[in-house]
DNA sequence: TTTTTATAACACCTTTTGGTTTCGTGTTTA
DNA sequence: TAAACACGAAACCAAAAGGTGTTATAAAAA
């Protein structure tokens, strides 16, 4: 019910440095495409393609305004990184608590 | 200091389902290769793939016991997962309470 | 010692990714 | 209306990703 069939997911979305880089920018507030490209020693195509996959993702929402694009990150989807992270974070707690418990019991394992 | 120059990052070693899938695998008990490629419809030649990119991104660490080499999970570079979805968590929360003012202050826009 | 098992290392192939340039379309502005 | 601007779409390209099968090597078992 929350995954709409997506042709990019979100972790596929964040897996390029340029694309996280792109979600910062729009954190701070909404930006057209040649604003964007600015920040980027890239062509204004190779932005909007990379907009295009975080668009897919639901990361980020598109808005004409007269002549321009603004994008705005929608932040949303990353609840499914959030969680699929909780379920490691179960793993890690325990792997410390019992690095923990070794070092306490055996000082010296030799 | 904490990034010692991986071949693979953490983001670009999760972006792949089956490798997400191993990690989930492994977080029950390590495993011989073999063992995990049971669990998927790749050959034995694919999955080593996969673990060497889990290797470099320093999410698996591996040892050899006797003809066999036992995957282990190494859930520590996921703090860097963490720490970055921290960033637009703010964000995240900014925008609900926005939206939730929104809907406290003007039932009806139209 | 021979055979089987577990894996690593190659060589190779196909698809996807990330980038480019070019061209077309709609929107301001002069 | 003409020029400048912002963007989308298409064609193209190189490199990386993801997969295969084959071969080599070391350990365990027969």
């Amino acid at each position: 019910m929350s995954a709409p069939a997506l042709k990019h997911d979100v972790f596929q979305a964040i897996a390029d440095p340029t694309r996280r880089s792109v979600l910062q920018l729009l954190a701070q507030h909404d930006m057209p495409i040649v604003a964007i490209s600015e920040n980027f020693p890239l062509s204004r195509t190779a932005i909007n393609k990379h907009l295009h996959i975080l668009s897919d993702a639901g990361l980020v929402s598109s808005r004409r305004v007269g002549r321009e694009t603004r994008y705005r990150l929608q932040p949303e989807p990353l609840a499914e990184l959030k969680d699929w992270l909780a379920f490691f974070e179960t793993y890690w707690h325990d792997r410390l608590s019992l690095l923990k418990d070794f070092v306490e019991k055996e000082p010296d394992p030799q």
